[in-house]
Parts: structure tokens; C-alpha cells; sequence
DNA sequence: TTGACTCAACATCCTTTGCTACAA
DNA sequence: TTGTAGGTTTCCATGTTGAGTCA
């Protein structure tokens, strides 16, 4: 081979072109003196160089030695028709792209059956050490090998490995060229400006990305198609509700504000908006409503009308008659299992005073957290009362009663919660309440968190 | 090993109605 | 004529997690 062959090498999350050519994707990097691309784009440039019949040396991957998973693989798991439907369809975007599934109808399974079938190093990311522990625990039972961790505190690499988004994004740059398949689980997280780089930085030209809420509130998830390859499969809910998930009905109940309430919640609504509209500003999306943060730095005026907002906010999330409202539901379904869901931790605590349900916020330890869920799931207790901790990331036992008492007009966090009561249970017909204060703005969130029928 | 703590990162955030300047 | 963006640049509060440190 002569010496003046342009070398491919891997170094920090980029590939490094050693030889003075110029490559697709790639831009000028002073202080190696070579021609640098995101290790993102490894794929792109050999295809380049193969298409454009330029010789060439690679030393980029240093993939993890590992056996052939195919063989290994212990094939029980049926899977059913979408998700077969789901892999082909990945497989015919050049094993590129995000597939986009309802809580409860068994992502993980795609994932698993992808592994086997490309047969070659992978690393799965995940948001949460709970979900690390889950995805390892099927890994293991599927193919009886050793399933290496990143995060919480181990660091093994195995042929295949599950991840933390955080480990992963600090050892990004040591390991990204070790794997040639990277799945990212709840991969909405994925274009957050942290977690992206991730994506970028590992070479693995075999992407997949599970979820069952593609759309981010900031419209980052259009990223994804740079990241991951875009959306190429989804199975609406309403699909599968009835045959794999249990049919469900929603019944959204609008209760008035206390004379007291109501106007504690008018005296800081106006403080609000007459401020907006004596600045005539107007506030159509979640970059308005940032500007009018930023400029809070600086002006206490516009302070005085945040907090105040937010007073306003919390009136209208907290308010008593919610609290009766819920009592009528719980006496309703006193057989039931019910997750009731706040956007206020006081209010978890308020209920968990006076019903005599157990809590579960961010401030329950992990130990006290598992046992409540194994109380609820053998049916010691039949109701938990949460704020956002369940939403996502956690394994969670069946329930058929959802209560939203509050929460954002996240249409992913109102997915989430819907999922947390559909997993199939025979003959049982699930049913989400969502409780809003009348007259308040909080009717307007509401409505933003429906997804498009 | 465990627990308590700090820190950084991530996510949400949306009134009532017009005005101006500029681009397509 | 019609459509659309519009004040930048450390950023109100609340909830949540993982990583890291230290006792």
C-alpha cells in the first residue's frame, strides 16, 4: 500500500481523516492539521470514498469482540404482528430511524430481536438506572450472556452493554467506536443539547430509537432524523387498544374554584397579563414565554408578573374542590387500582394526609419507593398518589383508574400517564379522569396536551 | 456498602388583540 | 397582497435524575 493512502482514524468522538483530502460531512480542524467529521458521519464518508473509488485505510472501529449473538439468541418471544411490521420497516431504512410504540406494547422486544438479528456489538442507552437494570435482566434471560453497565456506579463493557444517557455522554469519546449498533431507548431524550452529543460522537452506523412519544414541546425531535434517521414506524393507540392493551375512555370533569380561591387566582392573573399587555407582548409559544424569563433578570416588573403567574398556576392545580372531587372518584372505585397524578408535590402530601394513600415523589428513597409498588401490585394497598416520578423510567404494576389532578400541557407527559393504565387486563375497560379548574388558564393546558385524534 | 449531600442537566413555560416592518 | 417575525446576551419556579464526593 503506498504511504501517501489517506488514513481514517478515530480520536475524542470524530473521525480524523490523516491526508490532505477533503470528505463529505467533514471541516478543517487547525490544531491536528487534518480534515475532522463527527464520528456520527462514519458511515456517510465510506460510502463516500467507496462510491468515489478513493483508496483508502481504516482504522476507526475497534469494535467489542463478541460471539455470534444469532446463535446465542434463545428465540421464545413471539413477536406480534406491529412489532415484526416495526423491524422490517427499520431494516428497509438501512437499519436506521425511530420506532414509535404505545406504553406497554413491548418495545423492549423489538429491541431484543434487533440485537439478534444484526448479530454484532451493541451499546442500548436508557434514561434511568431502573430501566438499565430492566432492559439487563431481559438481555440476560434472552441470549445467557454477561450484559455490561455503564452508569450507577459500574462500568463493564461487554458485547453487550446497557447505558445510562449520562454515562454514556461522558465516555462518548473513549467508546464510540466499540459498538456497531446503538439503540436509544426513550430516545425523546436524545436531542436534549447534553444528550445529542452522544449520538454524534459514536460511529455505530446501526441506529434504532424506541418511544412512545416522538414530539418534544421545544420541536427538537426534527434532530432525530440527523441523529438516529427519523421516524419509520408507528402504531397509533387507538390500534391496539382493546387487542393488545385494554380499551379505555376519558372522562374530563371541570370543577369551579372557591369564592376565596377564585379570586386570590383573578388578583394574580391580572397582575400577569396586564403586565403583558402594557409591554404588548404577545405569548403564542414556549420561546415567548422564555424571552419573558430572560427579560425577568433584568426587570422586576416582569418578576412581579412570573410569580405571581405562578401563584395564579398553583391556585388553580391545588384548589380544594379538586381534593372533593377526587373523594367522589376514589368511593366510586373503591375496588379498583387508581394512580392519582399531580404537578405539585404539596398536593401529593395534602392527598396522602387525607385519604391515607402512600406517596411517591422524587424525595421517596429508592427502598421505600419499591415497596410501596410491591404493596400496590399484591394489592395491600389499591391506590398511589404521585406527581411526575411514575410518568416515565420505572416499571410500574397495573392499575385500570388514572386520576389527573394536575400536570403540564406536555402532550408527553399526558401519553405517559394515559400508558400507565393500559396495559391488557381482561374484560377490564381503563378509564383516565382529568380534573380542571374552571376559569382558569389551566383549560387552555389542558387542551394542549391532547394529541391530535 | 450505604446514606446524605451537592451539582449539573433536563423539562415545562402560552394572553386576548392588534401594530410595524419586512420578506415572499 | 399576504404572511410572519418581533429585544441579546447567566434564566421566574418546580420537579426529577444520575454522577460524584464524603463520612
Amino acid at each position: 500500500m503506498p504511504a501517501d493512502i489517506p488514513e481514517l482514524t478515530y480520536h475524542q468522538g470524530t473521525v480524523k481523516i490523516n491526508g490532505n483530502i477533503s470528505v463529505p460531512y467533514a471541516y478543517w480542524d487547525e490544531r491536528s492539521k487534518t480534515f475532522r467529521a463527527h464520528g456520527l458521519y462514519y458511515k456517510n464518508i465510506i460510502s463516500y470514498l467507496k462510491e468515489s473509488s478513493i483508496e483508502y485505510k481504516d482504522s476507526v472501529p475497534n469494535p467489542v469482540s463478541c460471539p455470534e449473538l444469532k446463535h446465542l439468541y434463545k428465540d421464545n418471544i413471539q413477536l406480534r404482528d406491529y412489532q415484526q411490521d416495526a423491524i422490517s420497516s427499520w431494516i428497509q431504512n438501512n437499519y436506521q430511524g425511530v420506532i414509535v410504540l404505545p406504553t406497554g406494547s413491548g418495545k423492549t422486544f423489538i429491541g431484543v430481536d434487533a440485537i439478534a438479528y444484526c448479530n454484532t456489538p451493541v451499546i442500548v442507552i436508557v434514561p434511568t438506572i431502573d430501566l438499565m437494570e430492566q432492559w439487563r435482566s431481559i438481555l440476560s434471560k434472552a441470549f445467557s450472556i454477561e450484559i455490561g453497565a455503564l452508569g450507577g456506579g459500574k462500568k463493564d463493557i461487554q458485547p453487550i452493554t446497557v447505558s445510562t444517557y449520562d454515562s454514556a455522554y461522558i465516555h462518548a469519546e473513549k467508546i464510540g467506536n466499540r459498538f456497531n449498533f446503538i439503540v436509544f431507548d426513550e430516545v425523546h431524550h436524545l436531542p436534549a443539547e447534553g444528550y445529542r452529543t452522544i449520538a454524534e460522537m459514536f460511529i455505530a452506523p446501526y441506529r434504532m430509537g424506541l418511544t412512545a412519544t416522538y414530539e418534544r414541546e421545544d420541536g427538537l425531535h426534527k434532530e432525530l432524523n440527523r441523529l438516529v434517521g427519523g421516524k419509520v414506524f408507528e402504531q397509533e393507540l387507538s390500534s391496539l387498544s382493546g387487542k393488545h392493551l385494554s380499551p379505555y375512555r376519558i372522562e374530563k370533569i371541570t370543577v369551579a374554584l372557591k369564592d376565596e380561591e377564585k379570586k386570590e387566582y383573578k388578583r394574580n392573573h391580572s397582575i400577569f397579563t396586564d403586565y403583558l399587555k402594557k409591554k404588548n407582548i404577545s405569548m403564542k409559544s414556549p420561546g415567548d414565554f422564555q424571552k419573558l424569563v430572560i427579560r425577568s433578570g433584568s426587570d422586576p416588573e416582569a418578576r412581579k408578573a412570573l410569580l405571581a403567574r405562578n401563584r395564579a398556576r398553583e391556585i388553580a392545580f391545588n384548589s380544594s374542590a379538586k381534593v372533593e372531587k377526587l373523594r367522589d372518584i376514589l368511593k366510586k372505585h373503591i375496588h379498583d387500582f387508581v394512580f392519582i397524578f399531580t404537578e405539585h408535590n404539596q398536593l401529593v402530601y395534602r392527598i396522602s394526609d387525607e385519604f391515607l394513600i402512600p406517596p411517591i415523589t422524587y424525595k421517596t428513597t429508592t427502598r421505600e419507593r419499591n415497596l410501596i409498588l410491591e404493596k400496590f401490585k399484591s394489592g395491600t394497598y389499591n391506590a398511589i398518589v404521585t406527581s411526575k416520578v411514575l410518568d416515565e423510567g420505572i416499571d410500574v404494576p397495573e392499575a385500570s383508574v388514572g386520576i389527573i389532578l394536575s400536570g403540564t400541557g406536555s402532550k408527553r407527559e399526558y401519553i405517559q400517564r394515559l400508558g400507565r393504565i393500559l396495559r391488557k387486563q381482561k374484560g377490564k375497560e381503563a378509564v383516565l379522569y382529568e380534573i380542571v379548574s374552571a376559569e382558569t388558564s389551566e383549560i387552555n393546558t389542558s387542551k394542549r396536551r391532547k394529541p391530535a385524534q
